[in-house]
DNA sequence: CTGCGATGCCAATGCGTATTGGCAGCACGC
DNA sequence: GCGTGCTGCCAATACGCATTGGCATCGCAG
């Protein structure tokens, strides 16, 4: 009556599972499962194998990741916990690492911090079976110490000695922004950062500021400005520098979405950029090159960044050999090393008003 | 010698299971599972319910999730295929469903169709015994019949027959912005627009041409844009627009991206805005207004959006009840509702050059 | 005291896969 | 022809939790 024509799959349409494999190809379960599973050069005779593999071709046969997960105790799958969704920069380190996980047979479990606490998290990914968790711009104080315990992780722009990680020059990122606006000719800098403690902006802002005092130029604390990492947060900071005097002609900021607030709010008060302010960010988000004038900023390889996190914590995965065979250790040496950066000098800066250009040999 | 002080939890340092608890707690296992399962009224005596409660609080215990959903069947985890990661319009949708799942208590399986063929990715969650799947933006040509059997599915702006979705009322979007710009005083219109199949986008094509239709203005094909829906691709197209004769006054685009990339083309060869030409965006990106001048645009509540498609998905999970009670009915039904759109008015669009304004009554 | 329903608990089994240990069968040496 | 060492396969078990069916125990009415 209302009997469909015979299913493609199995007779019942439920899931196909090993056994049925091993009932067409006329073994047990257990050789199913040796076929099927990894290793390439289990014992088992060449015919069988075939018989195993067709069967399991015509069956349509899916390993069930559950089950797999369960029995082997690992879940191939990938935590990331970002700060923040919202910012670009963020975004670009996911879809990196998303894609090389991925293609790894890895899946990705996203995490937002702004939507519960790290360790909340970590818990649930815990629960998961996760077999690894990049973290990205977490700070450590974060992290209580058994939330991670017999989990695999890689750090993401946050070193620290208990977890390898990866990250960027980001110190060299605050040099050459320093360096670069020296060179135009500004003396009257300031800074705009966020008071989290997260490396990466302490090393920007180190780098600056020592790159300054080396050049006999200091900055006063008043036009050192915290502020939220947001284009609101730029804005503020931008603001109150604005109004000082003297005022600052060259700001750095320690991300774009803060120089991109900078910028909006001195067109907003008609102060004409680059000519009375210089403005430089980093990260170099596609954003930057959209705005007007065009974002001077330091190029940060973001996607690269995320690939390569996932690349180093696949690499603990897998071979979780200790200590790690010559390659494996070089390997990882090659992605534990950071990026270099590249100041990306576009319309917000320029020279200082006044001031003889000083030229590049 | 090396022993350390006695561990917290137990000591072997082994995983906390079930068992441990019932054992504590000097019950059965499958009586720990009853009292520590959902079913709150299950038949357990008061006082068995405290001790285990005690004893898993005192264990530290966490379940397993992997094991439960190999016994039920289900991963309490949810997938979402986007089109493109670096579309900020997608990062708040993703962000939003991230929120509502997580505190949910499912985790998010982030799937990038730019990286992987979508019915590549429905293979490895359904491998996972994915409880529900997100497609956002994604044509239903991609769409295997058999790729998502025994799977809830939720369509995010992308109608179909086959499953339910939420959607923002698209085709409005495109009537607000062409009465907007035909209160201005605009007659000569262009448009520019992704070629994909994507559902939006049609719609959004199709309120704005049947609008200036009814108000007798027609927009030749040669005005009509085709372009991928990024920055650069409303560079492209904007180039295009601006050498015609007679210039169009008035652009509307697909999406931000897309206006960002006309308004810059603009800027760059010296085009007045919006004296000389109008340019109106869709998504309202929170770039649109940080760019200069501020894009006038259409407001998708995009978070939102993310988030009423995840409260969908989680109702047909958690209510799998067929036919649903009335109240779940309701919620469903609110749930589908095209979300209203808003047009946003900012510094990109203006009076039509040399027009008589239309005031509003 | 017997019978009966309700209550509280547990033994057994299943989810789909991986792994261990061992048992046949074969080829080879002597 | 008997041990020896392989190779190829499978039976049994484990992973951690959920669920089913049934066995006690208890209170209470007869």
């Amino acid at each position: 009556m209302t009997d469909a024509p015979p299913p493609p799959r199995t007779a019942g349409s439920r899931r196909v599972t090993i056994r049925d494999v091993a009932a067409r190809a006329g073994v047990s379960q257990p050789t199913a499962s040796l076929v099927l599973g990894k290793h390439p050069r289990a014992r088992v005779a060449t015919a069988t194998r075939e018989r195993v593999m067709a069967a399991a071709e015509e069956l349509g046969y899916r390993p069930n990741v559950v089950a797999r997960s369960l029995a082997r105790g690992r879940s191939f799958a990938l935590g990331i916990v970002v700060p923040d969704l919202r910012n670009p920069f963020v975004l670009d380190v996911v879809a990196g690492a998303e894609r090389v996980a991925s293609s790894a047979g890895y899946a990705v479990l996203l995490c937002d911090q702004s939507a519960r606490p790290v360790s909340s998290h970590l818990d649930t990914l815990r629960a998961r079976q996760i077999d690894g968790v990049l973290l990205d711009a977490v700070g450590a104080a974060a992290l209580p110490d058994d939330a991670l315990r017999g989990v695999n992780v890689v750090l993401i722009d946050e070193p620290n000695d208990r977890w390898p990680g990866v990250s960027t020059d980001a110190r060299q990122a605050g040099r050459v922004v320093a360096e670069h606006l020296l060179a135009l000719g500004h003396r009257v800098m300031a800074f705009i950062g966020p008071s989290s403690d997260v490396h990466a902006f302490r090393m920007r802002e180190r780098g600056f500021v020592e790159t300054l005092r080396a050049a006999g130029v200091s900055v006063p604390s008043e036009r050192w400005r915290r502020s939220a990492a947001t284009v609101r947060g730029g804005q503020a900071a931008m603001r109150t520098l604005l109004s000082m005097v003297p005022r600052p002609t060259a700001v750095f900021c320690a991300n774009d979405l803060l120089a991109i607030g900078a910028v909006k709010q001195c067109l907003t008060q008609g102060v004409a950029l680059p000519a009375d302010v210089s403005v430089v960010g980093c990260d170099d988000i596609e954003m930057a090159r959209f705005i007007t004038p065009e974002l001077s900023t330091v190029s940060i390889p973001a996607r690269e960044l995320g690939a390569r996190a996932a690349r180093l914590l696949l690499s603990f995965i897998e071979h979780p050999d200790d200590p790690p065979g010559p390659q494996t250790r070089a390997a990882r040496a090659a992605l534990s090393r950071p990026l270099p950066v590249r100041l990306v000098a576009r319309g917000s800066s320029a020279h200082a008003p006044g001031a003889t250009p000083v030229l590049p040999s």
